[in-house]
DNA sequence: GTCTATAACTCGATAGAC
DNA sequence: GTCTATCGAGTTATAGAC
């Protein structure tokens, strides 16, 4: 773990760059220079530009993968998980929200380093979500249709945030879905 | 209207290639080749890159308002403009959601060129959205909630739309947001 | 309004010493 | 692993003829 050490420091520390300053107009230079390293020493680590921001997009990709792993054995609920989760996100929206719309408008674009990350938008909660929901009582085809539209209300709702930073205006909307669903059901 | 058709034309143009070529990695001089002119008319007409990319910002942004604004005043019942929207924003997602997203990403940002089109995010439709349940019969309070969710709903499935292609079964999606949320009332 | 030419700069990537 | 130096291509923006 110690020889990757410095490669993974720097990867972190172009994390925190990139969700403040974005990936659009962040050169190798600039970037380097704000993290306290050289251009030189990106290439060396990571090949390329865009070696570096597979890393990037790979390592949020798996961090949140934990994050909700973790949770999913932490509690029974699937609301519980669900609330946690959403916690979890608006949290850290300020910062990760703008990153995470451009990462996923340029995987829309079929950028090939967000590759990755356009397979996993297109499947990756959704299993989950939908095995949350049958456990909770919900029939399969029923599980299906709802898990797509909290994973929707979930992203509209952090594209809001991000926009307003209303906290507290989009945790009252997620709260009313939630009871929305809930009471249909 | 004659003198700023050079112009416009340009402009035309130019949203077409950056909904298929992204803005992120289109060049002056990439994108005056692409849609058949020189950089050097593009500095001409806008200014700047930023010039060209705020009357871009500027112009979907109008456009989309004109549209809805059309729609309002041809339907009467709210749930039929809502449906009528939906189905002019998801005809047009393939081409214009990785655009849509990108942008929205920048604005986040806080991107200047980008700035109106923030606002806009917060604060566009919202207004006319909470108009629409009121005059169908919801309490104020009550009227906004929904229409903040509705919202978040769209762009949700907008982005769903634009991850999997799925048109089908976002539309499903979408129906079953509606039946959700008029058995509520 | 449209062209060619070019200034002034930044980009990603590499070379090679240490 | 980290540094300085630099290449060649590409960038925005401007100058000036027509």
């Amino acid at each position: 773990m110690t020889e990757a050490s410095a490669r993974d420091q720097l990867l972190g520390r172009a994390i925190e760059w990139f969700a403040t300053h974005g990936v659009g107009d962040s050169s190798l230079r600039t970037l380097a220079e704000g993290i306290g390293t050289s251009h030189r020493m990106i290439n060396y680590h990571f090949g390329s530009r865009d070696g570096l921001l597979g890393a990037v997009v790979e390592t949020v990709e798996r961090s949140e993968r934990e994050v909700l792993s973790t949770m999913l054995d932490g509690f029974e609920d699937p609301f519980e998980v669900g609330a946690a989760f959403w916690t979890h996100v608006a949290d850290r929206a300020t910062i990760f929200a703008p990153l995470f719309f451009e990462l996923s408008g340029q995987a829309m674009q079929g950028k090939p380093y967000a590759a990755s990350l356009r397979s996993w938008l297109g499947s990756g909660w959704l299993a989950e979500l939908t095995e949350g929901f049958e456990r909770a009582g919900w029939g399969a085809t029923e599980a299906a249709t709802v898990s797509r539209l909290s994973l929707a209300m979930a992203r509209g709702l952090l594209f809001d945030l991000a926009v307003t930073g209303d906290r507290a205006g989009v945790d009252a909307a997620m709260a009313r879905w939630t009871q929305l669903v809930t009471e249909d059901r």
